[in-house]
RNA sequence: UCCUCAGUAGCUCAAUGGCAGAGCAUUCGGCUGUUAACCGAAGGGUUGUAGGUUCGAGUCCUACCUGAGGAGCCA
């Protein structure tokens, strides 16, 4: 039996698998709890209950200790939970020496002893329920894009250059060419785009930022659809729509999940479609009134990006993610498309998640023309030679489409309700840290 | 790279420049409904490292190391 499946095996003998989370002890009265991966269930072991050698075993026993066992399933107000198990027997798979005890107790520990130890930090009941939530989000995401007709098409994880030239990017020394870890698979599923339609990517990216903050990691997953056809409006609904979804579908599987991880639920309730829709310069208009009541401290200038105090004061003043278009040209990347309005825009959005999160999408309708393209490439001081494949996909067929990427962690990091992206992840990697 | 803060028992933290302490964990004892159980006892220390000031430094000064938070950049 799996602890979570409890309910329907009221009244039966189980076996459980699983390790010892806690002892609670009250005399000739013991309460062993036990976790299996799936949930925490408390045993009863009665001193005159049970045979000598079972009590003693479990009177003995260490926390994460290794052990199978059998009992009888009960309903019962006292048990944390709801449900108990009078144990019958154990046996001790592995005990944890005294001399040598698990190093997490159920007290308070620091984040560095912590990030030290996570490999057994996983096995605490939050850690483990948001790793759930991380798998359920990514589930939806994948249901969301196969559903709607999108073809999975993965990029390559070693590339020969940079896709934004802005970024740092992980050098790989490939036989005797200079290689890097892919910072984002945009270039290529804009390719695959126009082979399939509607595609998207899902994998790891790499970005060698020395960002020390609890939005960032080194190594985060991101996916990325992409849309032939599609200009910018088409690519903000689908973000409300895509994004609606997946919090929609974590509040329907991993409801208890977020209970456990002390997520306020009715927030995560409203986020339905429409988004509100924010052009740069309503932004900029919000910031500089922010800035003259005192709630900024630095005066925002039309023409400048998004600073991050300035995307946790916009997006603190909505209940549901805000979507910010069409900002200056020129603090964006280079294969932008231009607002044929007003050419000193790119039609892009960052969609900026609630409750302070601040960006998770960012998106934009691409250049289809091959001579903007190429202008803008030497602009950016970037290899023409390097994008020769990318700039012919002008060449052939070019079509308006549009694409966004969302970064997993902080989906996650927002959905769960973390204060920091390091616990969205088993193992994360962040600036100067690569262990364990 | 820059700014701010922190480093004392296995863990979380106290200690006016004047005897290095508590809770948890561990060990031993007690308790038949515990809820991070509780009660009693024991063991556990090169106060991050190196220098300096001082009669005296965990505490003040300098440098370095490690960690945390933030800026820039980003998802």
């Amino acid at each position: 039996m799996n602890i979570e499946n409890a309910p329907q095996h009221i009244g039966s003998t189980v076996t459980i698998r699983g390790w010892l989370y806690n002892l609670r002890e009250s005399g000739k009265l013991l309460f062993p709890q036990f976790r299996d991966g799936s949930g925490v269930i408390q045993g009863v072991v009665p001193k005159n209950a049970v045979a000598p050698e079972v009590f003693d075993a479990v009177k003995t026993l260490t926390q994460e200790s290794s052990v199978v066992v059998e009992g009888k399933v009960r309903a019962d107000k006292r048990a944390p939970g709801g449900y108990e198990l009078d144990v019958s027997n154990v046996q001790i798979i592995q005990r944890v020496p005294e001399s040598d005890p698990y190093p997490i107790t159920p007290k308070e520990h620091g984040t560095e002893f912590l990030m030290e130890h996570r490999h057994l930090w996983l096995r605490s009941q939050r850690q483990t329920s948001i790793l759930r939530v991380r798998a359920e989000i990514i589930k939806a995401v994948r249901d969301f894009l196969d559903e709607r007709g999108f073809t999975l098409t993965d990029p390559p994880i070693i590339t020969p250059a940079a896709c934004e030239g802005t970024t740092t990017l992980f050098p790989v020394d490939y036989f005797e060419e200079q290689a890097y870890l892919t910072q984002s698979g945009q270039l290529y599923i804009e390719a695959t785009a126009m082979a399939l339609g509607k595609v998207y990517s899902f994998g790891p990216t790499f970005r060698a930022e020395k960002s020390k903050t609890r939005r960032h990691l080194t190594e985060f997953w991101m996916v990325e659809p992409e849309i032939a056809y599609a200009q910018l409006d088409d690519l903000m609904s689908l973000a409300e729509e895509f994004i609606s979804f997946v919090v929609q579908r974590c509040l329907e599987h991993r409801r208890s999940d977020l209970h456990t991880i002390g997520r306020d639920i009715s927030k995560l309730e409203k986020i339905l479609p429409p988004f509100p829709r924010l052009s740069y310069d309503d932004a900029v208009k919000m910031l500089q009134e922010a800035h003259a009541k005192g709630a900024l401290e630095t005066k925002f200038e039309w023409g400048g990006d998004l600073g991050s105090p300035d995307e946790t004061y916009l997006s603190a003043q909505f209940e549901k993610p805000v979507m910010v278009h069409r900002y200056p040209a020129k603090v964006k990347a280079f294969y932008m498309e231009p607002d044929p309005q007003r050419p000193e825009l790119a039609l892009c959005v960052d969609v900026l998640a609630p409750e302070g999160y601040g960006e998770i999408i960012g998106g934009s309708q691409r250049t289809a023309n091959y001579d903007l393209l190429v202008k803008r490439i030497h602009e950016h001081n970037l290899p023409e030679a390097a994008f020769k494949w990318y700039i012919d996909l002008r060449k052939y067929g070019s079509v308006p489409h549009s694409g966004f990427g969302m970064g997993i962690e902080r989906a996650v990091a927002w959905i769960c309700g973390l204060e920091h992206v390091r616990e969205t992840i088993p193992f994360p990697r962040m600036l100067y840290k690569l262990y364990p």
